[in-house]
DNA sequence: ATAATTTGCGCAAACGATGTCGGGAACGTT
DNA sequence: AACGTTCCCGACATCGTTTGCGCAAATTAT
C-alpha cells in the first residue's frame, strides 16, 4: 500500500488541498457533507499525515527524545520501559539517543533532537557533562524538558529522582547494624548529582551511630570492568581494611562481586557488599546480593508523565517540582552477619 | 546559539540560497571563490542542515531505524550498541522503536520509521510476526531492510544470524557427554526462525548420540516470569523426568534457574541447566551458568555494516546474503558432572 | 570582430501540510 | 432592488532545501 498525500484526496474528490486539510483536522468552517467525504475517502485510502511535513511547518512532531548514558544498563533500559509505555499510550513516539557518557555526545544528540523538532526531551545527564549551557538553551528554545536520575541543579526544571540519599543512609544503616564498621563506599563522578547524594546518605548514616568518615574508603570513578579488581586491591592492603562495601551502581556492583570473588574474599564472612542497582537477578547470584532498589520504571513513567503534560499544557506553565521516589533496601545474604550465617 | 538556515546565509552574503546550496555540497559549477566564502560564513554561523526539511525533499536523512522486541534484553540491548557504534562512526543516527513482542506495534512502528523516512531499516521480528506483508512493503518501496536474529524466511533480504543450530547442537552435545539422557529443551515460540533452528541443532546431537527425541520434553512459549514454574513442576512430574534443561533464551535461563532453586533441585546435582544467552553475569550466579554466547554486539556490528552498505551503493545491488556468526559454548558449574563436582 | 562555448549564478518549482486571505453563492434585511 | 451576512471553499505563501532551466558575463574559437 502505497503512502497518499492530502492532494489525492483533493484530486479524488476534485476539490483544494486547504478543504482537505481543514476537513481532516478543524471542523469550523467545512460542510459537515464535504467532511463526511473527506474522511471517507482518507479512509479508504489509509491516509496518514506526512509527520516529516508537519514538523517542516513547526507544528507538533508528536516524538519526545530522551537522551540517556546508554541502553546496556538495567536501570536505563527499564527507564525506557516505563518511558515507553506512558508516551506510547498519551500518543508520543519515543526517539532514542545515547550519549554514551560522553559530553560532546550529549551535545550532538540534544541538536539533533532539537533539529528532528521532537515535542519535549526527556534527559539523564552524562558522566562527563559538567556545563548545561546546552540545556538552557532548550529551555531558552520553549521546548519541555525533563531530567531524571542524573540531573542537574543549575536547571530550573522539573526532575524525577530516586530518593538517593535516602537510599545510602538505609544501605550503610543496615551495613552498621550488622557489625559493620570500616564501610568502603565506590561510587561514581563526584559532581553528579545522584554522586553527592548517595555520599550525603552514607555520611548521614556514619555520623548517626558515632562512626568517622575516612575519606579513604573512598573511590570515586568510571570503573571499566578490569578497574575494579585493583581498587579492591588497593582498598585491601590498607592498614585498617574495609569489612563493608557499599556501591553507588550496577556495574560497580557487579564489578565489585566479580573482583571480591576472584580474590577469594568470602561474602558476607570477611566482607560485606551492597550495592545501588536495578539487576532483576540480584537474587540468583553467589551471594544473593542486597540492593538499594530505585524502581527505575516507575521513574521513567513519571518522568515522562510530567514532559507530556509540559508538552501539552504549554500556555500556562506548569509548576516546576522535584519528584522524589522512595528507595527500598533489599537485604539478601551478601550483607547477613556471622551469626546469620550460622543459622542456616 | 540559535539555529540559522540556508536563507540567512544568503542574505548574509547578498547571494541565492540555490548558490549557497551548491557551494556547501561542493558543486562543480561554483566559484572556488564564492565556495570558500559560503563555507566559512556557514561555519561562522554553525549552520546545520535541516534534516527535516532534507527527508521533506526526499534526500537521504542519515538516519536508520531499528526495530526490535524489546530493549531491556541482554541480548537485544548489546546488539543496539554494536549498531550504533558503526552508525556513529558512518555518520548515521539511530532511531529505536520497541515492539513489545506486538505485531501490531511492529505495524506501527514501520510505519513511523518509513514517514520519518529512514534511509533503511534494521529489523528484529517480534514473536507475534507471523505474516511479513508490512516488510515486503518495505522492500518495493526499495527501502534497504537487514534483518537479523529473529529473521523470516519469506524475505530475500541480508540477514545476520548467530549459528543457532550449531550453538544448539553443541550445548546438547555437553550435556549427552556429561551423562545426561533426558534433556528439556525449553524454548520460545515456534515459528520463528531461530527457535527451528536450535530445536534442529538439539534434535541432531540426540540423534548422533542415540538418543530419542522425546516431544514431552519440550516446551514453547513466551513465559512470563511466573509461568516457568509450573512448567518446571509439569516436567519433573513426568514418569521419566529430565535430568537437564536446555533453554533457549535469556529470559528462559534466568527464569528457569531460579524455578529450579526454588522447588530445592540442585544444580547440577539434580539437573544440568545450560542456556542460550548473552547475560554478562552468567558466571556469577550460583552456580555459574554454563551458556552458548551469542556475540550480540558482533551481530549488531555486521548488520549495521551490510545495511550502511546497502544504503550508500543502493544503485549495484549489493548481494543479499544470510551472514552467520560462530557461537560460542561456555561450561561453566551448571552442567558439571557429579565426578567433576567431587573433585572440588 | 563575431560567433560559440563555458562559467557562475539566480529564478522558480517541488516535497506535504497549514493557514491567511479573500471571493462567490445563498440567504436575510431594509 | 440594493446591501450586509454567513457559509464554504480555493489561491497562494510558507517551512528549509534541492534542482532543472535559463541567462548574463567571461572566455575561447573562428
Amino acid at each position: 500500500m502505497e503512502t497518499f498525500t492530502i492532494k489525492d484526496i483533493a484530486r479524488e474528490l476534485g476539490i483544494s488541498t486547504s478543504t482537505v486539510s481543514r476537513a481532516l483536522r478543524g471542523s469550523y468552517e467545512i460542510n459537515p457533507e464535504t467532511k463526511r467525504l473527506v474522511m471517507e475517502c482518507a479512509e479508504r485510502l489509509n491516509y496518514r499525515p506526512n509527520p516529516i511535513a508537519l514538523s517542516l511547518k513547526g507544528s507538533a512532531s508528536r516524538a519526545i527524545g530522551v537522551i540517556l548514558p546508554q541502553i546496556a544498563n538495567y536501570f536505563f533500559s527499564q527507564a525506557i520501559n516505563g518511558i515507553e509505555a506512558i508516551a506510547y499510550n498519551r500518543g508520543y513516539h519515543v526517539i532514542i539517543f545515547q550519549s554514551q557518557e560522553s559530553y560532546e555526545r550529549e551535545l550532538a544528540n540534544v541538536q539533533q533532537a532539537m533539529s528532528r523538532k521532537v515535542d519535549g526531551l526527556l534527559m539523564s545527564l552524562s558522566s562527563e557533562t559538567a556545563d548545561v549551557a546546552h540545556l538552557q538553551e532548550v529551555l531558552d528554545k520553549n521546548v519541555p524538558l525533563v531530567l531524571f536520575d542524573r540531573v542537574s541543579a543549575e536547571l530550573h526544571v522539573t526532575k524525577v529522582v530516586a530518593d538517593n540519599f535516602g537510599g545510602a543512609f538505609a544501605a550503610t544503616e543496615h551495613l552498621i547494624q550488622s557489625g559493620r564498621k570500616r564501610i568502603a563506599h565506590l561510587t561514581i563522578q563526584p559532581w553528579l548529582s545522584i554522586t553527592q547524594e548517595r555520599l550525603a546518605g552514607y555520611r548521614a548514616a556514619l555520623e548517626k551511630y558515632g562512626l568517622e568518615f575516612d575519606e579513604s574508603l573512598m573511590r570515586y570513578g568510571s570503573f571499566g570492568p578490569d578497574e575494579v579488581g585493583p581498587m579492591v586491591d588497593d582498598l585491601m592492603r590498607l592498614p585498617s581494611p574495609p569489612d563493608a562495601f557499599f556501591t553507588a551502581s550496577d556495574r560497580l556492583a557487579v564489578g565489585c562481586l566479580q573482583a571480591l570473588r576472584q580474590r577469594n574474599l568470602h561474602i558476607p564472612e570477611d566482607v560485606s557488599l551492597i550495592g545501588f542497582t536495578n539487576l532483576n537477578v540480584a537474587d540468583l547470584l553467589a551471594p544473593p546480593l542486597s540492593t538499594v532498589v530505585q524502581p527505575a520504571q516507575e521513574i521513567g513513567q513519571l518522568a515522562a508523565e510530567r514532559l507530556i503534560d509540559q508538552i501539552e499544557r504549554k500556555h500556562r506553565a506548569l509548576p516546576i517540582e522535584t519528584v522524589k521516589i522512595p528507595t527500598e533496601l533489599i537485604v539478601r545474604s551478601s550483607t547477613m552477619t556471622n551469626s546469620e550465617m550460622v543459622k542456616l
